[in-house]
DNA sequence: TTGTGGTACTGCGCATCGCACACTACTGTG
DNA sequence: CACAGTAGTGTGCGATGCGCAGTACCACAA
């Protein structure tokens, strides 16, 4: 807490990063984790990625569907659906107002 | 939770937008409230600013005076101190990465 | 006088969410 | 067989923003 905590940041943010990192290619936790952590998320945790998954889940933004692999366990694929797309939409514009409002705050005056 | 919410994107924010309005001129609380509303968190509790307040102080980062007002309450003051100022700049650079990332993925790929 | 509204702060308890940790389970390699 | 890498689940914790109740002070109105 003395130090500057990246975690707290991505309060709220996870769920808009996952979404963004679905839009193009449906995909499994452990990749979604890999593609987040490529992007720049270098710290998240595995557990953060499959309980946001989980709740996106519940709360009707994703499909998904278990293929089994020969190379390991099965992956749990989830995908956008019509609500998710949406829901990235309206959370990117949310997310740009936020960051928007805190660049001026932050901005040095002279 | 349906809609996109506020309340979670202020997390480990809200330090820093309070650091940030305090930089030029001391404030109390109720006005650091009004001043972060102003700048664009119009959503912001009083509770949360003032739990803030405590929290940067108790983490070094404030100083803090009591002014008695002659047209209400006493005011508790808090000033920037040094470990205040380093914490603003260190925090606002960790922002603008974590920003910039987020950007990156969010932005439309057409 | 009583009450109402604005100002100013405190404290309690709740909900959310990212995370560490432990566990299961499958595959391939030494 | 042991072990590492992959893939997922479940539990509990900690940090934090917030709602709400309460306290207190002032000004003004009924």
């Amino acid at each position: 807490m003395l130090s500057v905590d990246t975690t707290q940041l991505l309060k709220g943010v996870l769920d808009l990063a996952v979404l963004a990192v679905l839009r193009d290619d449906d995909g499994y936790g452990y990749d979604i984790l890999r593609r987040l952590r490529t992007a720049g998320l270098t710290e998240i945790g595995d557990a953060s990625v499959y309980g946001t998954l989980r709740r996106l889940f519940a709360a009707g933004y994703l499909t998904t569907y278990v293929v089994p692999s020969e190379e390991g366990p099965h992956r749990k694929y989830y995908a956008l659906n019509p609500a998710g797309r949406t829901q990235l939409k309206q959370g990117g514009e949310v997310w740009r107002e936020f960051a928007s409002t805190m660049n001026t705050l932050l901005r040095e005056p002279a």
